[in-house]
DNA sequence: CATATCCAAATGTTCTTACATAGACCGTTT
DNA sequence: AAACGGTCTATGTAAGAACATTTGGATATG
């Protein structure tokens, strides 16, 4: 039984973790839904701090930090609304796609996990920088949000890690690697373009076969520069954006 | 004679600039100098405060951005300072197309440049940050190899450069600002997506109407993050990858 | 009916004040 | 020497007030 439960408009002044803290997850949690996704103006600023008995500044250090996050907009005069997502990968801090969506609050479903020992073609072989031939542990995720999956990754992993299959792969990728196998990733060499769905992808991603789809082939190495993994990922492009920001 | 001159520390209160972005702005400019790059603390709070003539909390708005944008550090009871940017994301070497190109060795073909001032609209305007309306200099290239070619650019340019549009746009367009312009682009936003090619597109760039183009918006700016040319690029897709090294 | 003007509402900016808390430093105790 | 405890300092949190600016709707005017 899913009941719709009305979102208690409360602070907890003595519960030692400080209210703007409080407010912002309240207001994380209240974004979330449709009515506000689809445009309605968030409650006035000083309606919030009355209602919850804090003043305007505590509320405002909360809605300011959604804003920066680009959660939120505000506009003088108005009022402040969510702003529309879409999805989008932020490479200023690169991270793995459960800890790209998780950082951004999405949650993101597992529609399917393959893990097979498989022999190394020669693309995988010359990425991975072992022989051709050899065994090594294949991977293959489809994800995406409750919506529906928009993106199908295929992963190699370098023998040498240690990856045996039996992991369990539902946590973040690199969290294992990092805990469990000392392995840290540290430079990733990716390579990006557009490529229409093919049958078998277009029925995996829900679209139609020949749509775009932004294909991305990353190969990700440890800090002295030796391959881990060796990734391919195809995305669904109406729903998925990659930002860089580049200095130089 | 290039003289080290000092920063001034102060705030305009009567520019109808808002305090906290002058402090922002100022705050910038401090941090790129070396001794705070390794890692000397800023001007305390407080201090800070009392040299500008404004109140503590104006100065917080500020480090509260920079904070959030992970350009500083601040921790309790010690103070605040520069984080360290050498982990940065890193793009091997970005440059313009014709650089892209010549670096590569091949030579590259304009098909077509057309130049106008047009009214800016609503993402333009945003991009560039100037307001709706305002007349901008716009150019279209179409460009490729002598096999044919291969990408649409559209390049959006701020008035603040200065270009008149009688510049001679076959030669390097990143020269042409440097060295007739003074302006130095140093970081670019990009956000790269997969789109199928509109009828339009698709005669331009003698592709099949609906077969996949990468679509790159990039905003470039100059080292103090102000833009300088809003680009939109329409690839096609089985000529072109896009190739980036990160590091963290 | 169209246009100009004014007003109320909501966020934007800024100051003042007060107390809380974490870290560093230093001296005293064990 | 190690452990403890206090104090100083800089940031963290929070309240409250005042005025500015933008927007959009209501009202008045031609």
């Amino acid at each position: 039984m899913q009941e719709e439960k009305p979102i208690e408009f409360k602070v907890d002044h003595h519960s030692g973790v400080p209210l703007h803290l409080q407010v912002e997850q309240l207001l994380r949690t209240i974004i979330e839904r449709p009515e506000y996704r689809e445009g309605k103006l968030l409650p006035k600023e000083v309606e919030l701090a009355k209602i919850l008995g804090i003043s305007r500044n505590t509320v405002r250090q909360a809605t300011n930090k959604l804003e920066h996050e680009k959660l939120l907009v505000r506009k003088k005069g108005v009022g402040t609304r969510v702003v529309r997502q879409t999805l989008s990968t932020r490479l200023s801090n690169w991270a793995s796609f459960s800890e790209e969506m998780h950082s951004k609050g999405v949650e993101f479903v597992n529609y399917r996990i393959d893990v097979e020992w498989v022999k190394a073609d020669r693309e995988v072989a010359a990425a991975l920088q072992v022989e051709e031939g050899r065994e090594v542990l294949k991977m293959e995720r489809l994800r995406g949000l409750d919506k529906g999956p928009f993106v199908n990754f295929i992963s190699y992993f370098h023998p040498r890690i240690g990856l045996t299959g039996k992991e369990d792969f539902s946590r973040h990728l690199y969290e294992i690697l990092e805990r469990d196998y000392a392995t840290i990733p540290s430079v990733s060499k990716e390579r990006i373009n557009a490529i229409p769905a093919t049958k078998s992808l277009a029925e995996l991603l829900n679209v139609k076969t020949g749509s775009p789809l932004l294909f991305r082939k990353r190969l990700v190495c440890d800090p002295g520069d030796r391959p881990i993994e060796y990734n391919l990922g195809y995305y669904r492009a109406d729903s998925f954006t990659y930002e860089i920001d580049i200095k130089r």
